[in-house]
RNA sequence: GGGCCCAUAGCUCAGCGGUAGAGCAGCGGCCUUUUAAGCCGUUGGCCGAAGGUUCGAAUCCUUCUGGGCUCACCA
């Protein structure tokens, strides 16, 4: 609903002709009719003896075979006579004058309750029952029976409107289609469709299930500041916010991952934390600006470690929730079950991407190659400068703009490159410079190929700066992160715990500030300084709760796993 | 932020230059095993907002608001 603005001459809604105004004024009126009979329409002396699934779980095994077409009637014959106390949201409301059957659903399950002139007491026939509505919460009194036509029900015998509901629900058969209302009012998304309402009892096993594996295997759960007093973590823009009493500029947080680090150097050998981050940037079906994120670390392992522990995780968590490792996402089934394939960056751009081997071993060399097989793939232009800009310590005389302006001519690229090129300081960093625009043509080529559950490997450093280098190679670093249709659902590697490296790799975040990067990490000192006392080796990963749960729930929106998604406000 | 699409009764939708329709819900009847119950009758709308074109606009044009998809940025 789109509501109309309520200037000085519009009408309230709720005061016009509406049909909306009508029936809320009509249900009113019946609450005026519950009162009017000493009946309180918002009670809250109910206490039920069981929940509709402790009915439907024990009568469910009574289930009578179905009656022969043309047989007698059977007549009403209470299962075992004995009377219990059920209460529920009524969902439907069927008359059919002397009798009404009322399906009523509460966080278990459903149940219909029969409700007829000879066996519901005749004053709350005569008072109760004339006054209810679908969305009223009712609480009823009865014996459980299976219908003629094999439901199972309560055999009312007194019946309460416990909340009287005055604002209709929507069209019991379509109920809201309205993605914008779904979200908006999820209250009664969640009222009338078991599907959206499944969705989130799984993300809630998802996290509780999280929580038992990492609990089982000796990881201790901590929080930690979600306001920070610089952006560190991860690569983005972060959300400002201020303290008055300490006079201070805020961020939240984009990522946990430098104080879950400091704890493993305090001696937290395996730490996690489930928990917002924020990140300022623009919305869509993979992104909400607040996300869950799992972290955790564990001393003494590797990023294989992590790798293994994930698709274990996986497989056990799908298991759990769904009862299979097969999940069908964005239409294609994917399969859980281990092993995963691993691939390198740079394999998934030959064999994925269909970069030749030849330009593959060129462009993760020699930056120069690298700018012009970028272009080449459909990288965008400045994200490629960019890239190679920010290894180039001074960088007096290569104005962007104007190098971009250059560039545009293809003829004039290779010796463009080439001066770029030659400002690096060492080979090195040209060859880290170069990781970093063979990553730009894996997400170019490769990444939407990512479809079964993978880890990609190897990545270039320039990517990574909180990553541990490789042993066999310098410009790369033990990373790893997982993709299922595409999309990057985990992120993992053996932690930089050398803090002049370290230091190093913040310079370079601060490079890339100055040639133009729009999200890169402040340099934290601090932190830093942690690494000095020494932190033992260790790996840590970052899991997606909200990716997860989509990928676990089949839903193709984040907007479906998260209960109250950031939306403009009305009107 | 760019591109494409959507907005009509509480809900789901039709109408797409000639002055507003259906189903469900509601209300009044009938109906004692229904389950999208059924049958008869009936109420209900400044057609998202503001401008414009036109004899005439829900319908065509422009702008705005909100939303969806998508691209960019990222996880």
């Amino acid at each position: 609903m789109r509501a109309a603005m309520a200037g000085p001459d519009s009408k309230r809604p709720d005061d016009d002709h509406s049909t909306l105004a009508r029936i809320m004024g009509e249900r009113r009126g019946k609450a005026a009719a519950l009162r009017a009979s000493g009946r309180d329409p918002y009670r809250n002396d109910v206490r039920p003896t069981h929940t509709l699934g402790d009915v439907r779980r024990r009568y469910e095994p009574t289930k009578p075979a179905p009656a022969a077409p043309g047989g007698t009637d059977p007549g009403i014959s209470p299962i075992d006579g004995e009377v219990v106390r059920v209460a529920g949201r009524c969902v439907a409301r069927r008359g059919f004058g002397k009798t009404v059957f009322a399906p009523i659903r509460d966080g278990s399950a459903d149940l219909q309750l029969y409700l007829n002139v000879d066996h519901l007491d005749a004053t709350d026939f005569a008072e109760v029952l004339p006054q209810l509505d679908v969305g009223d919460v009712v609480a009823a009194e009865g014996a459980a029976f299976w219908t003629k036509r094999g439901e199972l029900s309560i055999l009312v015998t007194r019946l309460w409107i416990v909340t009287k509901s005055v604002r209709p629900l929507p069209d019991k058969w379509h109920g809201l289609t309205d993605v914008e209302l779904r979200y908006r009012q999820r209250h009664v998304d969640l009222a009338i469709s078991p599907d959206v309402r499944e969705v989130f009892r799984k993300r809630s096993l998802i996290v509780r299930g999280l929580r038992r594996y990492l609990d089982a295997r000796g990881f201790l759960e901590v929080e930690t500041p979600m306001m920070h007093p610089i952006v560190g973590g991860a690569a983005a823009r972060p959300f400002v916010t201020h303290h008055n009493a300490l006079d201070m500029k805020l961020f939240m947080r984009i990522a946990p991952e430098l104080y879950l680090k400091r704890l493993v150097v305090g001696g937290f050998d395996r730490v996690y934390e489930i928990n917002r981050n924020f990140r300022n940037e623009g919305l869509s079906r993979r992104h909400n600006p607040e996300f869950t994120m799992l972290e955790l670390y564990q001393a003494y392992a590797t990023w294989h470690d992590l790798m293994d522990l994930t698709e274990e995780l996986f497989a056990e968590l799908a298991q759990e929730v769904n009862g299979t490792t097969k999940v069908t996402w964005d239409g294609v089934e994917v399969e859980l079950g281990r092993p995963w394939r691993r691939i390198s960056v740079r394999s998934a751009c030959v064999e994925l991407g269909g970069v030749p081997e030849a330009e593959a071993a060129a462009m993760f060399e020699d930056p120069a190659r690298g700018l012009e097989l970028a272009l080449k793939y459909g990288v965008d232009l400045k994200a490629a400068v960019m890239a190679m800009l920010e290894g180039i310590p001074d960088l007096a005389g290569l104005e962007l703009g104007e190098l971009l302006r250059e560039l545009k001519d293809p003829a004039a690229r290779p010796a463009v490159a080439r001066r770029l090129a030659e400002r690096y300081p060492s080979v090195d960093e040209a060859r880290v410079r170069a990781g970093h625009l063979g990553f730009l043509v894996f997400e170019a080529t490769a990444e939407d190929k990512l479809v079964q559950p993978t880890f990609l490997t190897e990545f270039p450093l320039a990517v990574s700066p909180l990553a541990r280098k490789s042993d066999a190679d310098p410009a790369f670093c033990d990373r790893f992160e997982l993709f299922v249709c595409g999309k990057e659902i985990a992120n993992g590697f053996s932690e930089l715990n050398d803090p002049d490296d370290q230091r190093e790799r913040f310079l370079a975040q601060l490079r890339a500030k100055a040639a133009g990067a729009a999200e890169t990490m402040d340099y934290d000192e601090d932190y830093c300084r942690a690494l000095e006392v020494g932190m033992p080796p260790t790996a840590g990963e970052g899991i997606g709760v909200d990716r997860l749960a989509m990928l676990l729930t089949g839903q193709p929106s984040i907007r479906d796993v998260i209960l109250f998604p950031l939306m403009r406000p009305e009107s």
